[in-house]
DNA sequence: CCCACGACCTGTGGGC
DNA sequence: TGCCCACAGGTCGTGG
């Protein structure tokens, strides 16, 4: 599920339960999610305070009082849900929800003052890692990765050498994680769409304002889905505390069959498989 | 280095 | 209503 504004919203929703805040009991319900957890994990974890609740790409990254960092990765299926023990609730804050779904509640940490906070995962992608934090940058997750979308270092000259020479699609590309960080399949086809460039086309052939443009709408589509996933978090801070999805309005993802949504476009939103993924797209207007 | 594809897991929705 | 298959927002490893 979870693409860079996912994962920012989800960032967000947890910042206030858990920065600043001493974990008081850590609980592993099984011994993996995706890659086994750590031998210590549970003993590092208890105890300890979390300094900084921080986003890289994908990743959930909470510092720590300790020499660690805890990194925690969604994958497809991962969420988090927030509890406050009953009459607690303040305004703004997290109503204690139902019981939660045992079969896939894998971790739950609670905090000094009573807060609880569940992670789901039903698919057992999604991963947590204890990773030393003055050589975290080293670490094989984070090493390689390419420049937040949201920041100056990507810019049209950076997905210009990324692409030279490349034959696969910008589609594939831009899903590449060192080429930049955060995109996933809904967000790269939505800037494709909106920038009018073909998913299949050779990358390598795209011109130097293309790429401006689509430099320009990834950086659009990108804020506009964290804005909407804040407001999300507003009306789900009042109903219950799930976090990790919300439902944004998509121009092609899912769309097969309806109305390209482009000025002036005729055409009828397709979907084909590309490197094991769909792709949805215009025929008629991305080219 | 480049690229395509299968694997990892479980749930769900659409078609019949 | 019930069953079965295709597919799901992400990475990683293999092999050509």
């Amino acid at each position: 599920m979870p693409e860079l504004p996912e994962v920012e919203t989800v960032r967000g929703g947890l910042a206030p339960v858990l920065e600043g805040h001493r974990l008081t009991r850590v609980e592993a319900r099984r011994p993996d999610l995706r890659f086994p957890l750590p031998e210590n994990f549970v003993q590092v974890l208890t105890g300890a305070t979390i300094t900084r609740l921080a986003r890289r790409a994908k990743y959930l990254m909470a510092s720590l009082d300790r020499e660690d960092t805890l990194v925690m990765h969604l994958g497809m299926s991962g969420r988090f849900e927030i509890a406050r023990p009953e009459g607690t609730e303040r305004p703004g804050q997290f109503l204690y929800a139902r019981e939660p779904d045992p079969k896939h509640a894998h971790i739950v940490f609670e905090t000094e003052v009573g807060a609880r906070v569940t992670y789901y995962d039903p698919r057992r992608f999604g991963y947590m890692a204890l990773v030393n934090s003055a050589t975290i940058h080293l670490h094989p997750w984070f090493a390689e990765l390419g420049p937040e979308p949201l920041s100056d270092d990507f810019d049209a000259d950076r997905l210009k050498s990324a692409f030279r020479d490349r034959k696969q699609g910008p589609k594939t590309l831009l899903l590449d994680q060192r080429i930049v960080a955060g995109l996933g399949n809904i967000y790269v086809c939505e800037a494709l769409n909106r920038t009018k460039i073909s998913p299949f086309r050779a990358a390598g052939g795209v011109s130097k304002p293309r790429l401006e443009k689509l430099v320009d709408e990834i950086r659009k589509v990108l804020t506009e889905a964290i804005a909407a996933g804040g407001s999300t978090l507003r009306d789900y801070a009042q109903a219950d505390g799930a976090l990790g999805y919300f439902q944004h309005r998509f121009r092609v993802y899912g769309r097969e069959g309806e109305p390209c949504l482009n000025d002036l476009c005729i055409g009828v939103i397709a979907r084909k498989m590309q490197a094991g993924r769909s792709t949805f797209y215009c025929p008629v207007c991305q080219r």
